[in-house]
DNA sequence: GTCTATATAGCGATAGAC
DNA sequence: GTCTATCGCTATATAGAC
């Protein structure tokens, strides 16, 4: 085949096409080629719209940052000052985009790349604490401090995929019941220390903000 | 060669210079046929020591968790209840352990694997803060709290490698002071981030502590 | 039972034809 | 913009030397 009058591949179906299999096979099931032959390609034709393949990855992740709602942030201002209610809701949303790719989560680690998304969370973060009353300069602290934590609570919840998957277990263990408590435990563990670490979080940081406030 | 008489391989040696290589030269320099020339045998030897690639990063990273300091957990008791500073002694011990090996941080995000060191300190954390009067299921709790936020901080400081490395700056960046000025500035956000986020997070743990203090 | 040698299948990526 | 062909690389399996 030769050039077609209308382009095969388009650089945001290459990316919806490699999430849908990330999802459905995990990361390592996405090879060049793996990938071509799902989009109905031949494999070195995605580099005409993909740089790398880590530029890819990272494409992949930022469509998923992009799922997590931000606009809790746009309500923040001189007169709501509830920025503790907008970080809550924004924490779980972004647990729940992660949630709904977990096999995406370990790529989360591979530095901040370029992505879109992320530059645009960041912002919107920043810009509500600021008008809630945080100092600039807090503001980014406490942006930070919270995708630390969102981070890390995401890999340490997802990263391996779903435990409780029973398909994976039906094969590989023959306790099969006695491996499903064990998930559901698990997963009861990550919810708590979620929502357990979120809420001690935030009272820090009133306490923090509360501080700021009386001194300046 | 054949047999030698003494092994010329061991597992903690493999793991050592693998070790030395990832620091020296980042993950991606570690290959089996690399890592073999590093250690004067051949690519395929390695696998009479090591089950998979995968098995050998695993236990890289473990290597680097066995680093941190938990011996602060020992001395909590009935009488010596202080949580809070062992959790943050803990804490900055383990930031510490990762910025030495700042480029083993993005394996920590592969799921838990089998890492001996990772079970001892959970354990160690666990028994520390029942010592000190947190309830069993709490104490996995607050755990499990503490790791997010520390695996999290980890990732987000160091995934990428230290960027004020200036010998990489050197080559590809003309204006290498303004590239390491935002490198400074962006350890300085790290590190405020770090303390800021682990004091709040104590502060909020302990109004919980005495929330179920006076519950119980 | 530890190492070497050989071999395989698959990877990301490039060059050049159309 | 997609194709074919191909490069150098990878992890890993297997067979056999000692």
């Amino acid at each position: 085949m030769a050039r077609p009058r209308r382009p095969l591949l388009t650089r945001d179906r290459i990316i919806d096409t490699a999430l849908t299999l990330v999802d459905a096979e995990g990361l390592a099931a996405v090879s060049t080629r793996r990938l071509a032959t799902e989009l109905g390609v031949q494999g070195p034709s995605l580099y005409n719209h993909v740089r790398t393949k880590d530029d890819l990855i990272d494409a992949v992740v930022d469509a998923v940052l992009g799922e997590v709602d931000i606009a809790m942030f746009e309500g923040l201002s001189a007169e709501d000052r509830d920025w503790r209610s907008a970080l809550r809701d924004w924490a779980r949303s972004y647990r729940t985009a992660m949630a709904a790719h977990p096999h995406i989560v370990p790529a989360l680690a591979s530095g901040p790349g370029h992505r879109p998304n992320a530059l645009r969370m960041a912002d919107a973060v920043f810009g509500g604490l600021v008008a809630a009353g945080w100092p600039r300069r807090e503001a980014t602290t406490v942006g930070t401090t919270m995708r630390y934590f969102l981070t890390g609570a995401s890999l340490g919840s997802f990263a391996a995929g779903f435990p409780s998957d029973v398909a994976v277990y039906a094969d590989a263990y023959p306790h099969l019941n006695e491996a499903h408590l064990l998930a559901e435990r698990q997963q009861r563990i990550d919810r708590d220390a979620f929502e357990v670490g979120l809420e001690s979080l935030l009272d820090g940081l009133e306490i923090r903000y509360r501080l700021l406030a009386d001194a300046g």
